[in-house]
DNA sequence: CAGCTAAGTTCAATGACCGAACTGAAGTTG
DNA sequence: CAACTTCAGTTCGGTCATTGAACTTAGCTG
């Protein structure tokens, strides 16, 4: 048997863990809900070998669990968008992320806290709200930083856009740093449905030149 | 960095799967969770290395998901069991694979169904009884062969005592002569008691000649 | 006491992962 | 327009993890 499959196994979570139990893959799915849509941005926040990252995004692609298409601005720039089958993952991600929480904690509190966006309840392990105990899906949940957050960590251009409140599976929207905007906006889902300003909006990427 | 470790992340989920995310972990849990306690029924279902096993089983211990103490029968024979904290695991456990259900079948259908024990309703990815819809933990579900169970498959003596119904937590079980249900039973209040001890007896498999 | 079983450990070969360097295509700058 | 930069990977040698088989240790059992 290959090291990373379980020919033996006759069983769903087997079949799971096929797709996503290899090393950096939830890691990769996680971004992913945050809105990261690009390889270097993925590089950048998870630190992962080039090569394994590569090689993930290829599999969870082949898989369905993402797409890879060019960007309308950027044609040579691919940008990797969650499927809705990737999507219905987030039961699963947001159950393990929780008991992490609960069970490994972080010295100062959690790093992020996830809230429903219309009642302001924060989620437990099973994605009910704990104000108005409705199940809660991706769409509807805001990531926020949480107590723990530790800005001395990660001070590239990725973690920085992700310090700010933002929705799930809305796109990081990747805007130059430069006062002289030369180059095209690329055009990105954010855009085609954006969010109203007061509600919460996608975040910026600032580049550090 | 280590090839097991996530250094840079600073995240409840990278450290979730520091303990749970490696190859094996989650279906060994799996299988605790199924009653199964001895090392070489671990490793009769599993079908891993011996080696590899026996150091999930140790990480597991050391990160408190599950306690190995003596059988009180047999004190060189140990056993390991879930604590709470592994139990929590459950909504995690259960949304991955009812993902995997979903998203990655198995032809025929489910190998094994998952339902509420007083109500007899099937779970969820979030764990709610799809009958009455309440949350659900391990304790009050009952894991039965679903209709793509292969009987070709599986001819070990563990894989055989997992054919039957069985709830979740609770200690592995064969009598050889005791006919069992071919349906889940609705719930009563002795099936959440220990079992008495005549209909239990020690933990036995029936060997295949 | 010889044989059996359960619970591991040891070991050589193979595969996966890591980090750094490299490639090639496209856009940007002087 | 040539040099430079950015992006999205690929290549590669060294290290670590996994595999499968053989071996060890300890407590029964006939």
């Amino acid at each position: 048997m290959l090291p990373k499959s379980y020919d033996g196994q006759d069983c769903s979570l087997a079949r799971a863990l096929e797709v996503v139990g290899e090393r950096w893959t939830l890691l990769v799915l996680r971004d992913a809900f945050y809105g990261i849509r690009h390889f270097s941005d993925f590089q950048t926040h998870l630190g992962a070998p080039r090569a394994v990252l590569s090689e993930r995004l290829r599999t969870l692609v082949e898989h369905g669990l993402l797409t890879r298409r060019p960007d309308p601005g950027q044609p040579s720039r691919p940008v990797y968008a969650l499927t809705d089958k990737g999507r219905a993952l987030w039961p699963a991600l947001h159950a393990l992320r929780s008991w992490g929480e609960q069970h490994a904690p972080a010295p100062g509190g959690p790093r992020r806290v996830f809230v429903h966006d219309s009642c302001g309840g924060e989620l437990d392990a099973t994605s009910v709200c704990g104000t108005c105990r409705q199940q809660v899906g991706p769409e509807q949940v805001l990531a926020s930083p949480g107590p723990g957050l530790n800005p001395g960590l990660g001070q590239d251009a990725v973690s920085t856009a992700l310090t700010r409140p933002h929705r799930l599976g809305q796109p990081l929207t990747v805007l130059a740093a430069a006062p002289h905007p030369t180059r095209p906006r690329p055009t990105t889902q954010a855009d085609v449905r954006p969010t109203p300003p007061e509600a919460i909006g996608p975040h910026r990427l600032t580049r550090v030149p």
